[in-house]
DNA sequence: CAAAGTTTTGACTGCTTGGTAAAGTTTGAC
DNA sequence: GTCAAACTTTACCAAGCAGTCAAAACTTTG
């Protein structure tokens, strides 16, 4: 028999949406299969026919995020001007944080918890694709273009820097005296962002 | 009848010392006062004698964790060389990272959760100390000393790169291949912190 | 319509949760 | 030793949890 796909993947898609944002909340274990499917308008026996377990359901949010992440991380080395590319990695992955904070939220609190569940994905997906990346800085470096620093600690930091205004969004919105971080608090964000990582690759002068 | 305060005063350090740890990894609602009392020694029932509610405890160790932090952040305008003071901060919050990383981590779990349980303390507590420094920054811009940027998005950016060496360190350490971050991993990241925050604020010559 | 498939629901199990009330035990001051 | 305060344990509660099994309802296709 040939399902009718359009409608199950709509529900589906249902589910995980309102998954994403308990688990953000929650947590893996705070977040209930209750609660998800209630804000699903389904029943937990139902949510359990589409996906058969927590675990399941847990996974294929965090896999769903992770593909997305990837397909920036892997565009960094298109074209050849280093500040170019870091601009658009950064504004990339800054975009990430404002379309979708809470796939941010569920990947930072799995690996808070000392990813338990998924770290077989982060180094399985996530150490190629890094790899790569430090080896155009590695390359860039060499050819005097920037700065040689640790590379691996530049993408940390840049990815702590840019996810904060997913993950943290709540307590800056409270420090800024918003009840929410507007495109003004973004764009701040980016430039500064921005300025911190190129005047820290400068090739000529060092710093301090 | 005087109490023998000492006695009770290391079994309460050794509940906060385990709900640190436990709610790190599980959160405030994953979190369960079972596993803790467990941990501590004692029963669930007589952890209830020492912290009546589960709430009671968990601000506990939120208050405790944002007492230490806001001792450093109080002293960023102590001397007068930008460069030396920045160099002393960013040190001290990844000093913070290094020693007690579970206590950022249940910071960080309350924050991404919206802070339904802490918005309060955030607001009264660090807001005041967070615009304190903004002032002196904005004073040392003033004599030409930094170049002047938005100095409270650069806080935000100075947390969210040194607690990620707390909050993030299992992603990381998966990701250079080791069973955890070493004090070299620890001494690169702070020098390049350094370097990107002193770098974005040189006064002359701005980037790109 | 009827049969084969997909989807939804109901009944149930075994377990853990935070919290209360009360009884019992240890402790220290006098 | 006495007595009261500090501490610990036992018993209990009502609620929520993930997950299994099978029966029922609905859809689609012959």
């Amino acid at each position: 028999m040939r399902p009718p796909r359009a409608a199950r993947v709509e529900k589906e898609q249902a589910i995980l949406r309102e998954a994403e944002t308990q688990f953000a909340r929650f947590g893996f274990e705070g977040a209930s299969l209750e609660n998800i499917a209630a804000a699903a308008g389904i029943s937990r026996h139902n949510l359990l026919y589409y996906f058969p377990s927590k675990d399941t359901l847990y996974r294929r949010v965090l896999d769903d995020v992770m593909t997305q992440w990837l397909e920036g991380m892997g565009a960094l080395a298109v074209g050849d001007d280093p500040a170019a590319a870091l601009r658009r990695y950064i504004g990339a992955k800054m975009q990430s944080s404002r379309d979708r904070p809470d796939g941010s939220r569920v990947f930072t609190k799995e690996v808070i918890a000392g990813a338990p569940r998924y770290a077989d994905a982060i180094t399985q997906r996530v150490l190629p694709v890094l790899a790569t990346d430090v080896r155009v800085f590695d390359r860039w470096a060499r050819q005097g273009r920037i700065k040689k620093v640790n590379f691996t600690h530049l993408m940390f930091v840049i990815w702590a820097a840019t996810q904060a205004y997913a993950d943290l969004a709540p307590q800056f919105a409270l420090l800024l005296g918003k009840p929410a971080l507007d495109a003004a608090d973004f764009d701040a964000a980016q430039a500064l962002i921005e300025r911190l990582v190129l005047g820290g690759l400068q090739p000529r002068e060092a710093t301090g």
